[in-house]
DNA sequence: TTGTATGCGTTATCAC
DNA sequence: GTGATAACGCATACAA
């Protein structure tokens, strides 16, 4: 492995020179800066990672937090994540936490220890508390709503996009609907639940508790949901369900019962993922990818103000509602 | 941030004794070892892993090479690979390729760059010359059968899977055999393509190119697979499905079409994915997370000589056969 | 069993 | 414009 000072003799120059064209630095002659170019080439050089990390004090490490790694909205966001990391020759360290917060605090220690130059956390556990005591350690970047919070993130208006699907199965005539989440504490979880109350208020619905399931993750927890449905006495008439993968599973059970949809049950479902698209299911886009990409920015390229940036959603209407 | 000399002071010794305590090295009294604990502990100390790894001359970073991180074949695999990683203080690189052999060979770049320690490639686009070139520069796992080839990898012997399968179907009465995979030039799939022709030889049953559906990779790609079935004058009475996700998918379409399951069609997955189990969909077990896990060990800690390691599958019987 | 001194490959400071 | 040289923090050969 040739290096800066292999190059700065070939190249009849000193390292300090060689260092400048490397880093595009000013005030080198034209002329230098293109024997050490023919230098490089020649040698077919690299620069020694390891060392330029040392010398900057920094690790060119962004640690990624989420539950699960291998579900399809999480996926998908490191998907974006990656792509922009690797343009930009960052590297990703994963972290799945399964919802524990001794996991999450692992990767809050590491930015700490400098182990890390940025820390996404897709899905939050721990509390705010901790959260803003980390802060002042290094970058941490959220995707969620934080504009109450000098945190930065990405975020989805939850709230909107919730309001828009029951606007939406409003107009269609429903009156009881009920919704599914995975856990009811998370922000995005709160939002949703917000704009569900204010939904209700507005044109004094009755508020019925059952409505609300709550643990529906994976495709096949669509089989539970449809089962809890089929035990009431006052089904709802409609449902907006956590992601489009559970959303594929509620309509694969309702089919297998001869539940007819939408005549029977409307369902919507969340991110417009690929299954919804075959499935022909109606659902409120989220754009997973672009959102990882803009995370991966924020986390890496962030002042001292905290920089909230929101994404749009939309509404595609297909055959389920 | 406190570094080795300031806890050389603060324990009264050398930099090296540090070092020795710090790396578990012999030869230090049980008194200083102690009092350089002491020091660690009460400075908070971490060590800066920048200083270590150009001192070491390693990176801790390991390439992962896949077509798509938000598969869920993939993200699985990942999934094991980066809960071992992190156990060992590595870090993922991760290389979406989407099968485009450049892509690969940025990640073999960076291999042969040492701006990686190892490289994994979950599924392989380039050719057998090019790694054998790039494996002087650093270990190289595969995800694949490799005997015939000194590159270490950690496999299925989808030979002997699709071979239980098919025998399985014909034991069930089936005469006229199909199959979904995605691309056809892939050593998983040669080896799928030679059970398949060796079983028909074996029941001297007759060979129809009709039978054998390629590009199917997503849930969404199983309704391509029942129309194509539709429209054959002679469809096949059962079909080896890729993945647990594309049989999901061919068993919701066919539902939509009255198809009945496995009356008129029987399938069989691969993979023993979530949606197989909600689905009841008959399918050949393949150990993902655990696979990522043997992958990233022998990635790292890999000896001179090849290694390969087989992973064995299991049939496991549900409704849709 | 312990410590000194050197190297790892950069970047950055400062004098020229 | 240019070039010595000092960090950066750790591991280790070698001497003691």
């Amino acid at each position: 492995m040739t290096n800066i000072r292999d190059l700065a003799k070939m190249a009849g120059v000193s390292v300090t020179t060689v260092s400048r064209v490397l880093n595009s630095h000013p005030y080198v002659s034209e002329e230098k800066r293109e024997k050490v170019l023919a230098a490089i080439k020649e040698s077919n050089y690299k620069p020694n990672i390891n060392a330029v990390h040392l010398s900057m004090g920094k690790t060119f490490l962004i640690g990624v937090v989420v539950p699960f790694i291998d579900h399809p909205y999480f996926s998908r966001l490191i998907k974006g994540i990656a792509a922009e990391a690797l343009r930009h020759n960052y590297k990703l360290v994963l972290f799945q936490t399964n919802y524990d917060e001794d996991k999450e605090l692992e990767a809050l220690q590491m930015l700490k220890q400098k182990q890390i130059d940025g820390l996404i956390i897709c899905s939050r556990i721990s509390s705010w508390p901790i959260i803003e005591e980390y802060l002042s350690y290094g970058p941490i970047t959220l995707c969620e709503d934080t504009r109450d919070r000098k945190v930065s993130s990405t975020f989805v208006d939850h709230y909107q996009g919730f309001m828009t699907a029951l606007e939406y199965l409003y107009e269609k005539g429903h009156r009881k609907i009920g919704y599914c989440i995975y856990r009811s504490s998370g922000t995005n979880s709160k939002n949703r639940a917000l704009a569900y109350q204010h939904f209700i208020e507005k044109y004094q619905l009755s508020y019925n508790p059952e409505y609300i399931i709550s643990h529906c993750l994976h495709f096949e927890d669509g089989e539970k949901v449809v089962d809890k449905v089929q035990q009431m006495a006052n089904p709802p008439s409609a449902l907006l369900v956590t992601s489009d993968e559970v959303a594929a599973g509620v309509v694969t059970s309702a089919h297998n019962r001869n539940i007819s949809i939408p005549n029977d049950l409307a369902i919507i479902g969340f991110n417009n993922q690929p299954i919804a698209q075959m499935m022909h299911i109606t659902t409120i886009e989220i754009p997973l990818m672009e959102i990882g990409k803009k995370l991966f920015l924020q986390g890496i390229f962030q002042s001292d103000e905290p920089f909230y940036q929101e994404v749009p959603v939309t509404l595609i209407k297909r055959g389920t509602v």
